[in-house]
Formats: structure tokens, C-alpha cells, sequence
RNA sequence: GGGGGGUUACCGAAGCGGUCAAACGGGGCAGACUGUAAAUCUGCUGGCUAUGCCUUCGCAGGUUCGAAUCCUGCACCCCCCA
């Protein structure tokens, strides 16, 4: 199978400026391609995370793949899909933001290939020296405003009339496009890049670069975007309740990210092992059988979760977002140190006591519960005990009378106590 | 300005002299079931040094052996007539 055929099977595929002669185009020899990534925050997210995953498959089939970073597009703000204008983010914390997610690039591209090499790169080193003369003179006068006008994302920002709602677009986002337009027709020059991909939102960006490729340079350049990665029940893929799913492991821990693939519903799975693994096609399609059949197994889910968490946190993260997985949905706490309990229960609660309180007959399992936090009285906690609902270490407390002692410590300093399925607190003995 | 009704626990809502820490529903918590889904079912749901004690039925007083329940005043809300 090509390249592309696999690319159209996985559904990464969504438009082509060229769909009959871009797939021996691809073929006859390697290729340079391009993706470009926001700036807005330190940190990629899901939502960033197809265009990574699509360069990489691009290198992998023997491609260079170009990460654009939009250190100067980010100042200005892509309207596309945005229905309001975008806040401007000052340069220092634009230049934060290229440093952090060039570090998180790497662990998608190989950045010594030899001829396949990856670049990173920073729109800001182009398009911060051009003068607003010569930018108007060189690359504006290229732009038919009736041309621009058309765009999708200039068109639902304008509202014409019968639109509802319109916030209107400054100048300044007006005239994004040109600025990433020009990025492509740089990338041309400096690495004969002659492809660019994107989200489908990117069509219109991509089509003005390839305009103005055929204006200044007289040569054709091309464009394939990817769909949305979106949920069936039409949400954004990427998206909790607590906001986006970050790759960064500072901002959503990999055993967050690891459950947030684990839940995915069965009517997205499929496709996210598509786009997102790299799995085999005989891998996936036997996972969608397993699915249709023993759908309780989610074994689909965990591939995915797997998958991708070796990819984002290595297998380090993977082992820790499995093992917290593990403990989290109750396996016996046991032979884990301080440092491991402190890694998995991250996110937990806790509260630290003096040592003394194990001393003699000890501390009370519902004063227990009622110093982590887990019981608002002791009332609550009394009941919560008498009705099976309390765990040291994720074994059941029976009695109401248990004493906890440093034999119940799950480590040197922690016991790990539990309310209900899913509840947790930590309290440390110093 | 005149007349009537109301204010109960996290929310809604019963209770109208003792058996009221207060029915019922929702919510919440826990258990069972289950696919880390949804639904369903069961139990619990003021606090405590706990066979008892303390606080709680708008607020403040009063009647009574005893008040969420009766009386007086105050506050707020709603309705009807001007």
C-alpha cells in the first residue's frame, strides 16, 4: 500500500489540492512537507497532537518533515475557526512558548535523519525583519482583496447581513493569511518545501501560500488537510471537563492522559486508532472485531491509551500511568515506596500528621478518615466504615474499631486511604 | 392604606401541643450489579466524649410539665382590594 492509500485509510485525509497526481507525486522521491503549530500556549495539547503524528508518518515514509512554530503568526492570530478576535500574546511569552513546544517536538521527529532530517523553524525569523513597505510591496500586492474576501474564515467573521451573529475581524487578523501564506513560499526557497498539511481549517491558509507560490515564483506547490479530530457526539476531541488534555506531563500527568484514551467512547475508538497509532491495518481491523465482540473488554482503549502514552511519555510514563491504573481501580497497595506513592497519588489529597498519632493503640480509622479529608464528621465516616465503604491501602476496612498503626503503612511515611470507588487522600506520617 | 397567605434540614415539600432530629421527593454518600458507560436495586443522609447528651423548623420573647406546632412583637416574601 502507498503512503497515501495508508494515510486515506486511516481517514487523514481529508482534501487534496491535487488527489490524482499527489500520490506518485509522493512516490517518485522524497519530499519536503510542512505543518505549522500555535504558539499559545508552552505546551502542545490533543488538539495539536494530529499534525505531529501526520509529519511523523511523513518521515517515517522517507519525507522531511518541517515543524513551523508561529512565533510571528501567533502575535497577529489565526482567525480560522475562531469566532471572536484572539487576545495578542506579548513577545516574551511567544518566545517561551516556541522554546517549550520545540522540546516536545522532539520526541515525534528525529531531528538527525540525514536527508530527512526535521527542522524546526520560527515563522519570527522571516517575518520579523520585513519592513511594512516592502511586506506590502512584495507579498501584499499579490493578495486580490475579492480573493480574500471569500474565505471561509474571513466570510464567517464578516456576516453578511442575513448571518445572526458577527463579531467582525480587525485588520490585523485580515491579514493573517498573507503572513502564513509567505511562510510557505519561504519554506519553498530555503528547503524546497512544496507541500504544506493542516487541519481542514488550514484550507484557506494553505491555498493563498499556493497562490502566492505561483505569483512570485511561478511554481506549484500543494496542500492536504486532515479532518478535525472531533468526538460523535460532535465535541472536540482533546477536551475534559478541566480543559484541554496537554502533552506536557507538568500540565495533565500521563495518567491523566492515559484515562482520558481509556474512556474514549467506542464510536471514536476506531477512529482514533486510525489517525493516531501507528498500528498495523491487520492490528486495528482485528481490534474492531474484538470490540464488536467483547466490547466489556475495551481492548481497544487500552491499545490506544498505550500507544499513545509510550509515544507522549515514553515507556516510563506508560509504566506509571499503568501502575496508578492498577492502584486506582483498587489493587492491593503494596511494596511501593514514598517516592512511587507520591508519583501516583499526585493528584491526591494529602495531609500530613505527627508520627506519634501510630503510637500505642493508634489512630482511629474514622479519625482516620476525618484528618484526610474523606468524612466531613465522624458521624460520616462512622457510616461510610459500617457500610463497607473504607480502605487502607485498598483493602476493605471491616470494623468500626479499627486502629490504625505503622503496620498499616503502605510505605515508609504514607498510608493510602479510600472512601467509595474512587475517592482518595493520602496521609503522610512524619 | 385595607385584607389574606407564607418563611421547616443541601433543595423542594409534609407536619399544626408530647410517640419530631422532623414524613415524602430530589440531591449527596456508601453498597450490589456493570465495560473505569448508562440504567437499575439496597442502605445511609445534624453533631458529639453516644443505650445518653447538644444544636436545629425566619428572628426575639412568652404560655405550658412539654412547642416546628399556641400567643405577642419584629424582619422578609407572595397574593387580593385601593
Amino acid at each position: 500500500m502507498s503512503f497515501l492509500s495508508d494515510l486515506r485509510w486511516r481517514g487523514l485525509v481529508h482534501q487534496t489540492t491535487d488527489d490524482v497526481g499527489i500520490e506518485a507525486w509522493l512516490e517518485e522521491q522524497p519530499r519536503t512537507v510542512y505543518a505549522g503549530f500555535d504558539p499559545t500556549a508552552d505546551s502542545l495539547h490533543v488538539g495539536s497532537l494530529l499534525g505531529l503524528i501526520v509529519l511523523r508518518r511523513f518521515q517515517q515514509a522517507g519525507h522531511k518533515p518541517i515543524a513551523v512554530v508561529g512565533g510571528a503568526t501567533g502575535m497577529i492570530g489565526d482567525p480560522s475557526g475562531k469566532s471572536a478576535e484572539r487576545n495578542l500574546l506579548s513577545k516574551d511569552e511567544l518566545e517561551r512558548n516556541v522554546a517549550g513546544l520545540g522540546q516536545q517536538m522532539r520526541r515525534f521527529l528525529d531531528f538527525d535523519a540525514g536527508s530527512c532530517s526535521a527542522e524546526l523553524v520560527n515563522n519570527f525569523d522571516w517575518v520579523g525583519p520585513w519592513s511594512y513597505l516592502e511586506f506590502l510591496r512584495d507579498v501584499g500586492k499579490n493578495f486580490p482583496v475579492n480573493v480574500m474576501l471569500a474565505k471561509d474564515s474571513v466570510k464567517s467573521r464578516l456576516g453578511r447581513g442575513d448571518e445572526v451573529q458577527s463579531d467582525g475581524m480587525s485588520y490585523t487578523e485580515f491579514s493573517y493569511m498573507l503572513l502564513q501564506a509567505y511562510d510557505f513560499v519561504h519554506l519553498y526557497e530555503k528547503f524546497g518545501c512544496e507541500l504544506q498539511a493542516g487541519g481542514s481549517d488550514q484550507w484557506g491558509n494553505i491555498t493563498a501560500g499556493i497562490d502566492l507560490g505561483r505569483r512570485m515564483r511561478s511554481v506549484q506547490l500543494r496542500g492536504l488537510t486532515w479532518p478535525l479530530l472531533t468526538k460523535s457526539d460532535g465535541t472536540k476531541m482533546g477536551k475534559t471537563e478541566s480543559g484541554a488534555v496537554w502533552l506536557s506531563a507538568d500540565r495533565t500527568s500521563p495518567y491523566q492522559f492515559y484515562q482520558y484514551w481509556i474512556n474514549v467512547d467506542d464510536t471514536d475508538v476506531g477512529g482514533c486508532l486510525r489517525m493516531l497509532t501507528e498500528l498495523s491495518r491487520e492490528e486495528i481491523e482485528s481490534l474492531d472485531v474484538a470490540r464488536e465482540n467483547e466490547a466489556g473488554k475495551r481492548e481497544s482503549q487500552r491499545r490506544l491509551a498505550e500507544e499513545l502514552t509510550r509515544l507522549v511519555h515514553q515507556a516510563e510514563g506508560l509504566a506509571v500511568a499503568q501502575k496508578a491504573t492498577e492502584i486506582f481501580f483498587g489493587a492491593e497497595i503494596s511494596d511501593l515506596n514514598d517516592e512511587q506513592l507520591s508519583q501516583i497519588f499526585a493528584e491526591v489529597p494529602s495531609k500530613e500528621l505527627p508520627r506519634l498519632r501510630l503510637s500505642r493503640d493508634g489512630l482511629t480509622i474514622i479519625d482516620a478518615l476525618v484528618e484526610a479529608g474523606l468524612a466531613k464528621s465522624k458521624g460520616e465516616a462512622r457510616r461510610t466504615v459500617g457500610q463497607g465503604g473504607a480502605y487502607v491501602n485498598n483493602r476493605r476496612v471491616e470494623g468500626i474499631e479499627t486502629q490504625l498503626t505503622a503496620e498499616h503503612l503502605a510505605s515508609e511515611t504514607v498510608m493510602v486511604l479510600r472512601s467509595g470507588k474512587k475517592k482518595y487522600a493520602l496521609l503522610r506520617f512524619v
